[in-house]
DNA sequence: GTTAGCACTCTGGCCTTCTGAGTGCTAATT
DNA sequence: AATTAGCACTCAGAAGGCCAGAGTGCTAAC
């Protein structure tokens, strides 16, 4: 347990340090407004501090920088049990306004994000198989391809072309669909696959000539594996942090950032709430002198997605998680809200 | 004009500097198998290719680099008369599998491109406004919202959330629908907001309860400006260049590139074929010393879209101008044949 | 016309020096 | 007993000097 004063102290040298990014020595601190103690007697508090282990020097003379161990601290025990309600008025705007379209209004989120923080925010769009199926549409281009189309009652359109193989006419088609429409209505997309084995196959068999094909291919128009929906706002925004001078780190940074799995690989986490994971607290090399803080949005109790910042270790803590808080409440109201009406 | 010599010294500067990055000396070049001269008589040769403009200094004891105007000659008198069609089944392969959806055969191209060279790729999607409207689709979500489903010939798919405004009824709204959709099947994209003025105006005054709202709506949901389908594949690639050490250089040309409209404008060229942009001859600064090649493919007469590649003024010409050229031969092919198949 | 030879130039790596910021410790002060 | 002033010491980073190496231009010989 740190005391008041070196509590005091650690919270400066952190503050400075996020500001400037340079190493903050003794003689600084105390000329700091609410500091009336001597150089030497921050320099007695600075050496416990890096004894215990919440603050480092980059060489044996210079000044002191947060450890990892530090930041934890801080970011537990200080930003964590004060949190205010900053900024919400521009997060509720912003979902209130364009709630309509829930893509847009994620990919949206990740830009004035980004915008407002100076760091690289990614979010990780809703899940639609938690969503139900509204209708479903097949539009015949040609004889032998057609485009079919998925909405979900969240307004999530989904399509595909796919070739209408030979054994399939028109009219058979037409039916397979009125079949489906029938049956899968309201149905969560979780939960399609299930039920067209279940109960539309043996439908379509009374029906349809050659059921076993058309259902071949239904399957494979609409069952693929669903892409996850992922946005990544101000990526290059990281370039103007000071710590991000080395091009090593810079390509190891946009290599990893390229491949869509692994950043989603990032996110995924089984937390509700608000998370932080500073430094090699992270899982991947790449980032491990990076922070990131991830909050979750939910529909009903069913978490949905994944709101993160990615900034370097010496990130502004208290302003990102304050703001992914906010953010992360009214898109969870905004889902509820719409989850209500949609009932009605 | 440029002597035999001349050419061949002038073709064995830019091919040793495009491999190599480096300024390149008599000496280097004297020891190439094709050349059976000294180091002194090139020299010669290189104070005239010099004196001539299309090689320079990069200080006054150094080798020699290709200038902005050698690239040129060596594009337009070198490459551009003898290309071949190599790589041109990796081009075709990619095409004919994947034709069924046009969208996704851009993306994987770009992917594709950028891995095949090591540079940045850039696709213009297919202008869909020159392609025709297949089925137009009202999906109601809840009593004051619907997803509008806009179906092309060429199996692409736009959708826009909007609100239903309390005048307008569920009967109203589907009656407005089945004219939209009697009226407008084979109808441009393109030629839409006319014809919806001209026609469908006087028939929606007729039929439907407080038409104008109705149509105030509609229009907004479709005609807005429809966003460009941009494709940029292998952003990072270029950091692997070594010419690209600067970090400054890095954020101007990132941040170019996150500006779509500017990308965009960038790209378009009202000119047919393969288009070599050189250095400073390119609209912008941030990109003044870089080489953008682009082609465009086409739809019948008209432009379709455009498949560019983006890398440093010492960029592989040769490989990728053959490159471009077959795939957009092969877009330009296929969408041939997907035309066809449709009219019949 | 071509080539060998030589003096000259410039870059980039390496070493040294020096300054300034910051520390730890000791002794004096409150 | 806690705080502070004073001082010697340390280290990074900037500035300058010093080479070696690659390359050139020019002259004179082939």
């Amino acid at each position: 347990m740190l005391t008041e004063r070196q509590l005091l102290i650690l919270q400066v040298i952190i503050d400075d340090f996020i500001e400037s990014a340079n190493p903050v020595g003794s003689r600084a601190i105390s000329k700091k407004d609410d500091i009336s103690l001597s150089a030497a007697t921050i320099r007695n508090v600075m050496a416990d501090l890096e004894e215990l282990g919440y603050i480092e020097k980059t060489h044996s003379s210079s000044g002191r920088v947060p450890s990892e161990k530090g930041y934890r601290y801080y970011v537990d025990n200080v930003v964590g049990p004060h949190m205010e309600n900053g900024n919400l008025s521009i997060m509720r705007d912003l979902v209130r306004d364009d709630f309509i379209d829930f893509e847009k209004l994620v990919q949206k989120s990740a830009e004035v994000l980004s915008d407002l923080t100076n760091y690289t925010s990614i979010i990780l769009g809703p899940e639609i198989f938690e969503t139900k199926l509204k209708q479903l549409q097949i539009v015949p281009l040609t004889d032998h391809s057609a485009v079919a189309i998925l909405v979900t009652d969240s307004g999530h359109v989904e399509h595909r072309s796919f070739t209408i193989p030979a054994e399939i006419s028109a009219t058979d088609l037409e039916k397979i669909v009125n079949i489906l429409n029938d049956r899968l209505n309201g149905i969560s997309l979780a939960r399609l696959p299930e039920v067209i084995t279940t109960e539309v196959l043996s439908l379509m068999q009374m029906y349809v000539h050659d059921f076993e094909k058309s259902y071949q291919y239904l399957k494979s128009a609409f069952f693929k594996e669903q892409p996850v929906k992922l946005y990544i706002g101000g990526k290059t925004n990281l370039l103007t942090q000071p710590e991000f001078n080395d091009i090593k780190k810079i390509r190891a940074f946009y290599q990893m950032m390229e491949n869509e799995d692994q950043v989603v690989n990032l996110l995924k986490t089984p937390q509700h709430g608000i998370k932080v994971t500073i430094g090699n607290e992270n899982k991947f090399e790449e980032i491990k002198d990076f922070s990131l803080i991830t909050a979750s949005y939910q529909f009903g109790n069913e978490q949905m997605g994944t709101i993160a910042l990615l900034g370097p270790t010496r990130m502004e803590y208290r302003k990102v998680i304050t703001l992914l808080n906010a953010l992360s409440n009214e898109m969870t109201d905004a889902l509820y809200l719409w989850y209500k009406n949609n009932e009605t």
